[in-house]
DNA sequence: GTCTATATAACGATAGAC
DNA sequence: GTCTATCGTTATATAGAC
């Protein structure tokens, strides 16, 4: 899986072939079928892996009864998250393939309705264009090449300042 | 390459072949290469007919000698041409086949340099991670799912709203 | 400029031996 | 669990007629 995921941020699903994968664990595309029935397949198993590390963080934030609390919580673990695995998550996010694949994937539509049900506080235009920027923001503040100098700690806390006092502002 | 661009936003560029852009134009596979030699050439045509939109504001910002005012300027029309045309800038932008392709285009690559050239003060880390969160936020603010019932102009609006106070939050 | 036809290669996926 | 071998399909790309 770690292979997959790694060929598939550098080529996309699409231009990601079986035979690259097989190849870049040095078996044949024969034995990744015994593992995994479809690409399909491979592709779900790598935003389980990705999304599964978000569980524990989600299941505290519902249960925290104070909503702008709930929210820093939950955030700061996807900021966390985000800068450890920096493109995992970016990767799984934008390719096109998977965006149209986890559309017909319904525990994975489940699961962000959660995530943006503790983050987004009300379903008003403006609450929700404020969710969708923090989304790229988050996303984009990883993995672009203006921030590939900068070490994990630093972008860290550049990553929390900034979208916590865009919060604050909006109060 | 209308019907590429749809395609490719779709599929992905991996996800997109030439029988699947002819076939959407109504012609033979032969007719599309009489007008491309490769796949390459239509997604670069694809990026450079998307960012020459944004060529004349570009050239005003960089005449403009007031820095604050020439990153206003360009930075509004980069949210008006995001809005106007929904999903055309994000696809190329995230697509990981694309990006690759255009990483090695050096006209590309100068274009996007003239750009952050504009849109970041100065080189210091935290400008920087704040340009990346922008561009992240702008890309992804106007094809995320949350704002697809919104209306053009309320999210431009909202988008330059937010942007602003991105800029503040940073000072 | 668009067509038919084709060359060559790679794709996803499966069967069956070990 | 991994292999070799293969099926059927599709891919990019080209040649040559109209």
């Amino acid at each position: 899986m770690d292979a997959a995921l790694a060929l598939i941020a550098e080529h996309g699903v699409g231009g990601t072939s079986l035979q690259m994968i097989a190849d870049g664990i040095g078996v044949t595309k024969a034995a990744v079928y015994h593992q995994f029935k479809t690409k399909e397949q491979i592709v779900i198993a790598l935003t389980e892996r990705e999304l599964g590390r978000l569980e524990e963080a989600l299941e505290a934030a519902e249960a925290e009864d104070h909503p702008p609390r709930a929210r820093d919580l939950l955030l700061d673990r996807v900021i966390d998250l985000a800068v450890e695995r920096r493109g995992a998550a970016s990767t799984l996010q934008f390719d096109p393939v998977i965006v149209r694949l986890l559309a017909d994937h319904e525990p994975f539509q489940r699961f962000i309705e959660r995530l943006y049900g503790v983050l987004v506080g009300d379903a008003a235009a403006d609450s929700r264009v404020l969710a969708a920027m923090l989304s790229g923001a988050i996303a984009v503040g990883v993995v672009h090449p203006l921030v590939a100098d900068i070490d994990d700690e630093s972008l860290r806390s550049e990553l929390r300042r900034i979208t916590r006092r865009l919060f604050d502002a909006a109060n």
